[in-house]
DNA sequence: CGAATTTGACCTGCGC
DNA sequence: GCGCAGGTCAAATTCG
């Protein structure tokens, strides 16, 4: 199975493949996870997000499930059918070029899928404390008022925000779809749009409705192919998927469903995030990418950041993921 | 009518 | 210091 699994993600691409460098943001390297996905009734039940991870410890059943719930009828996702000499650039032409819809009517359908991940200690804005909006608006209030200790206290805030900031880890997929915003069974109240320099395609802001909960997640399209979506979360959730989720998670995975361990919705990636990245040693870079592709881990053991403790971070992030396999 | 979205203004960080 | 770009706020508007 694990060879099936395989061949429909071409493994072997991936040593070009994982350079490929989006946007011309830092989101370089990043990390990819493939696999086929089963659409069944307008719900991905089974989306196998085939981490490159040593087939040993690839399940069949695939990495895990993918907490997206995509129309059928308006998405797909990326055809893994690259080029491995051209990485990903011909995949994307590929793409264009071959209009794959092969979506995924009534019924169900098994297609192949794509989503990059990539893992980030830092990111350039975090309020992962419920004060620190509140901080901000603050400032802002108190910038008409003036007031010495009011400058003096918006130092302070801005030194813990500094600190802060390079803790919150950041999670970037990439999706091929042509829905913005993705399901992912939390609710989110869009607070922002902002035009992306050097990109036709807006970014929108979202953050989660649910009360002390600071996730946020950036949506945004790539300029590169307007088809893929470049989802980036920040911060993890700290509660279950919303109960009354009309678009409960796959096979009628809820809330009282919930178990950080054992079920595995794409939710559970940002939600089993580990509590900090504190280990600086692991990102050198903002948005220093981990690759799980054992071609590609191998490839870059001489590089300079690619080391065996990322795998292990990304065990850590992905917990749902890679201790599924184990049985 | 409450919730969600839109959108212009504002804030912040960074490079020059 | 200035300008730019990213990110956020919050009033206005739209939606269900």
């Amino acid at each position: 199975m694990s060879n099936e699994i395989k061949d429909l993600n071409n493994y072997n691409y991936t040593s070009s493949y994982n350079h490929y460098n989006i946007n011309n943001q830092n989101m370089m390297n990043l990390p990819y996870v493939s696999g086929p996905s089963t659409y069944n009734a307008n719900m991905i039940s089974s989306s196998q997000l085939g981490f490159d991870l040593p087939s040993k410890n690839l399940s069949p059943q695939g990495a895990f499930d993918l907490g997206f719930e995509l129309s059928p009828s308006s998405s797909d996702f990326f055809n893994p059918s690259i080029d491995q000499e051209n990485g990903l650039y011909n995949a994307f032409n590929y793409n264009s070029s071959h209009k794959s819809h092969e979506v995924v009517g009534g019924g169900c359908a098994t297609i192949k899928s794509e989503v990059r991940v990539s893992v980030s200690p830092s990111s350039s804005e975090a309020d992962h404390h419920p004060g620190e909006d509140s901080g901000k608006i603050l400032k802002k209030r108190e910038a008409g008022d003036g007031g010495e200790d009011d400058q003096r206290s918006q130092k302070v805030v801005k030194t813990k925000k500094k600190e802060e900031k390079k803790k919150e880890p950041r999670v970037s997929f990439m999706t091929k779809t042509e829905v913005d915003h993705l399901e992912d069974g939390y609710r989110w109240r869009k607070y922002g749009q902002k035009a992306v320099k050097n990109s036709p395609y807006p970014r929108s802001y979202y953050r989660c409705t649910t009360q002390k909960c600071n996730v946020k997640k950036r949506v945004e399209r790539s300029y590169q192919d307007p088809t893929v979506v470049i989802t980036t979360y920040e911060s993890q959730h700290n509660h279950p998927i919303p109960t009354n989720r009309r678009t409960a998670m796959f096979s009628g995975t809820t809330a009282s469903d919930y178990n950080p361990s054992s079920s595995p919705v794409f939710s559970d990636l940002i939600m089993n995030t580990p509590r900090s990245f504190t280990n600086d040693d692991l990102f050198r870079v903002p948005y220093a990418s981990v690759n799980v592709n054992p071609n590609y881990h191998q490839q870059q053991q001489q590089g300079f950041y690619q080391r065996e403790s990322e795998f292990e971070l990304l065990k850590e992030m992905f917990p749902s993921v890679f201790f599924k396999q184990e049985h």
